[in-house]
RNA sequence: GGACCUGUAGCAUAAUUGGAUAGUGCACCUGACUACGGAUCAGGAGGUUGGGGGUUCGAGUCCCUUCAGGUUCACCA
């Protein structure tokens, strides 16, 4: 039984006892002791008056001394106002490290094979690089997935690639048009930037076309509809719809050169997944079950042949499902997508991570699924990130505004080195080592800055301060460990004595606080999707470590009792660490 | 215009889900290495939680109102 239960039971056999009233344990607020009060745990009792029949604060002293009179790991109390500190004995704290400093899956569910939760992110268009958006979203779904997986969940990461429609064809035809049979060997270029180079190209191409339409005293409404080459586009999607073996060919060859670019991309980033999806193998399935749904009478069809939900019921428009034409529509893709994963894994859960630009998109996809008659839709989760901004305001990829993410990598990367020579003690190590370990530094950096802001907010990066090493980072907490590792290394045969000691001093006793807390906040960042409740776990634990390290001497201690309690605690405190630090995809070195 | 989201110190971010004097990091100022690794630690300064009202023992958190910003409402994805 965890200490908050030990807590609570006996405060509610106190009041029983007290007040003769039985109250539910969850009716007990109990919450950690702010660090300015002397306590552990503070029980608030505002909301027992009525059943004291008492002010708040004679209630609080009447409940504290009872519980210090018969519990016997309640060693004393405090009392302001209504809120009653509780002090606990020492003895709790030292028996829970000892008991944990070797349990290597401490605060982790093992998995359960049949609790099966579907991950998707990435879900990158083949038609440009990834840039920082994307970093954001591959961060927190691998870390996410991660999480999950400490819960207990049987976890499946996807990566559903838009590889299809219009945006496609730009690239697609803007390189047929001017390419003149270039490819990424020949340019030596990336196979993402150089398709990325044409979608840009193409759009170019289509703003001149229009100028000259409005030139040419067209409307310019009109003139966007109007163009030529977004004719021409159009023509292509239909044709490859059609599978048309000439655009199937191109179609192919532009997209491998783009994944070859995004598996350099992935590799660097570190992130992977259990199963590649391609949204051209979905679309036809979601035409089936738009097809489906109009014979069933939920979905209608328009003069001009269009087919339609009519969402009104639920307060919102009608939503088109598939074109005129025939050609299908990004909803149409993701009821087949969503059917398909759903008959796939049988997953309870099926967690899309994707920016809340596209709020919208997935209420409709639900509600869509709903009208089809599919049960399971409320299974699907939108897990949505606030946008980064930069401090021109947002990302456009047409307009050439965005951080690419290989280059940010590749700066950071020199970022790491050139700190690292400054500061590192890096003697002995290889050329080998040494790349491994500015890449694993730099990492660190870019992860922690971006995974320790809350998912839902939308967050500022400004590419020209370049992220920091210092304070609450990445490379801090790396320090920490690393510093750690090189106590254990110095005390690995001195290590002797078999006897704990009896009392703790207060900064022993604040670490080992922060760690008994670790498996509610995983728990907690399971439930919430939250990599930045790990994050900022991981600070505060390294934080109070370092304060205890900074005064209070461990292989100096003469007491030999002593000395070993610290360095289990140091041991417990860096494998906790790195634990920690892998639920959110990044790597510690033992050295740096 | 409708819908949804967000406003916390110069900047970046927390706040145990309604709890105590709103924490922390960067930047700024002061101090600590003959030390287990100074990428550290100790201290200082910096706040009307966008503004106004309400709910109650208690509000950054809930409700109303107002201001500012963002997203979305496509036969784009």
């Amino acid at each position: 039984m965890n200490l908050e239960n030990r807590i609570t039971l006996a405060a509610q056999s106190a009041i029983e006892k007290l007040y003769g009233t039985l109250l539910d344990t969850n009716k007990i607020p109990l919450q950690q002791t702010r660090k300015d009060q002397k306590g552990d745990y503070t029980i608030v009792v505002f909301g027992f008056s009525g059943i004291s029949k008492k002010k708040p604060e004679e209630t609080a002293q009447e409940l504290g001394s009872y519980l210090k009179e018969n519990e016997d790991f309640i060693t004393d109390f405090d009392v302001i106002k209504g809120f009653l500190n509780l002090i606990i004995s020492d003895d709790i704290y030292i028996s829970f490290l000892i008991e944990n400093v070797n349990n290597t899956d401490f605060g982790r569910t093992p998995i359960n094979p049949d609790d099966k939760v579907v991950v998707e992110y990435s879900s990158p268009n083949t038609n440009k690089p990834l840039h920082l958006g994307h970093i954001r979203n591959n961060l927190l779904g691998f870390s996410v997935s991660e999480i999950l997986k400490a819960n207990g969940k049987n976890v499946k990461k996807v990566n559903l690639v838009n590889d299809r429609g219009i945006h496609i064809c730009k690239s697609m035809l803007a390189w047929q048009k001017w390419g003149d049979s270039l490819t990424p060997e020949i340019a030596n270029l990336k196979g993402d930037k150089l398709v990325g180079n044409f979608y840009v190209l193409f759009d170019k191409k289509y703003k001149e076309e229009i100028a000259e339409l409005v030139n040419q005293g067209m409307e310019k409404a009109i003139a966007e509809k109007e163009a030529p080459l977004l004719k021409e586009a159009q023509q292509m999607l239909l044709k490859w719809e059609e599978n048309d073996a000439e655009t199937r060919t191109l179609w192919n060859k532009m997209n491998s050169w783009v994944y070859a670019g995004f598996d350099i991309t992935y590799k660097n980033m570190g992130v992977d997944f259990d199963k590649i999806c391609y949204e051209s193998e979905t679309y036809l399935l979601g035409k089936k079950l738009v097809m489906e749904g109009l014979k069933n009478g939920v979905l209608f069809k328009k003069e001009n042949g269009s087919i339609w939900c009519d969402l009104s019921e639920d307060g919102l428009d009608e939503k088109l499902l598939l074109r005129a034409d025939g050609t299908s529509v990004y909803m149409t893709q993701d009821l087949g997508t969503a059917q398909l994963r759903h008959d796939d894994f049988e997953a309870k859960k099926m967690i899309y991570v994707v920016g809340n630009e596209q709020n919208y998109h997935f209420d409709v996809l639900k509600r869509v699924l709903k009208h089809l008659g599919k049960n399971w839709y409320n299974d699907i989760e939108h897990l949505s990130y606030g946008m980064v901004e930069l401090p021109a305001g947002k990302m456009k990829s047409r307009e050439g505004t965005v951080v690419d993410a290989d280059e940010l990598m590749e700066e950071m990367y020199s970022t790491a080195k050139v700190t690292t020579e400054e500061l590192g003690k890096t003697e002995n190590f290889s050329n080998n080592e040494l790349n491994q370990l500015y890449r694993n530094v730099s990492l660190s950096a870019l992860k922690y800055f971006i995974l320790k802001v809350d998912p839902k907010r939308q967050m500022m990066f400004n590419p020209s301060e370049s992220i920091d090493f210092n304070g609450n980072t990445g490379p801090f907490i790396q320090y920490t460990y690393a510093r750690i590792k090189s106590i254990l290394r110095k005390a690995s045969e001195k290590n002797i004595s078999t006897n704990w000691p009896e009392t703790i001093d207060e900064k022993e006793k604040n670490v080992i606080q922060h760690l008994y807390n670790f498996p509610a906040i995983l728990k907690q960042a399971g439930e919430q999707y939250s990599p930045a409740l790990i994050s900022n776990y991981i600070f505060d634990l390294v934080k109070s470590y370092n304060k205890f390290y900074q005064e209070i001497s461990i292989l100096k201690e003469d007491d030999e009792i002593k000395k070993n309690f610290r360095i289990k605690l140091s041991q417990f405190t860096a494998e906790n660490i790195k634990n920690a630090m892998l639920l959110l995809g990044i790597n510690v070195p033992e050295r740096m």
